[in-house]
DNA sequence: AGCAGGATCCGCT
DNA sequence: GCGGATCCTGCTT
């Protein structure tokens, strides 16, 4: 069953640990990859300064953020990656979920192939265990922006079960978000190898999903 | 029209 | 641990 517009309508710091466990499929060359996603970040809208729609910024490349949850937001990195994110909330609330890992689960030789480079081959988890590398071996680039992921066909997320136990950390890489780098906002997976940053500081804490 | 910087990864040390 | 790759975005002029 895919996940339906009511699970995308929560906002993002309830959404991004709901996603541990879903299944991201991407159907390609007639081939259908999916992967369990085992590491989130939430990108909580206006208030949030290292959120790309930080005071309702509007732009050619946030637009897709304004949309109803459930649509993809693909941007380039760097000049180099793409990172794959899961708009959410209601329509003109513009949040996301970072995809920063997940973990193949069939045709892995298709994952590798699309990997560039010898650390791919290396160890397994380096195939997917970050959001450049996950959208590398998924074949997921700009041409997959604003895509309702409810009824599109080239990619879209299943249900999956949630894992026994759910970590809540630091965001990776916002260090300019001044008081917003220490919010608790990346949530994963601690038995997955595939996390792309397992390191542990003093913020790091077990994570309890709250019933509402 | 020009410029600074980034939600990253890789290879080398 | 470090720096380079590489180019789009957004803001300034």
């Amino acid at each position: 069953m895919r996940l339906n517009r009511d699970f995308y309508s929560a906002n993002a710091l309830k959404l991004a640990p709901r996603l541990i466990g879903k299944k991201l499929v991407r159907i390609i060359g007639g081939k259908k990859l999916t992967a369990r996603i085992v590491e989130t970040e939430a990108y909580y809208g206006p208030e949030d300064k290292a959120c790309h729609a930080y005071r309702n910024r509007r732009t050619k490349r946030t637009e897709v953020m304004y949309y109803p949850g459930g649509y993809s937001y693909v941007y380039l990195i760097y000049g180099m990656y793409c990172c794959l994110n899961i708009v959410c909330g209601p329509p003109e609330s513009p949040q996301a979920v970072l995809i920063r890992a997940v973990e193949p689960l069939n045709n892995i030789d298709v994952f590798m192939k699309n990997r560039k480079g010898n650390a791919a081959k290396l160890q397994m988890a380096n195939l997917t265990n970050g959001p450049g590398k996950l959208c590398q071996a998924m074949n997921i680039d700009h041409k997959l922006n604003g895509l309702d992921l409810i009824k599109n066909t080239d990619l879209y997320i299943l249900n999956g079960n949630s894992p026994p136990k759910l970590v809540s950390a630091p965001r990776v890489n916002i260090n300019y978000a001044q008081e917003y780098c220490n919010k608790l906002w990346r949530w994963y997976d601690p038995e997955s190898i595939f996390v792309s940053v397992k390191k542990k500081n003093k913020c790091t804490q077990n994570y309890k999903p709250s019933i509402t």
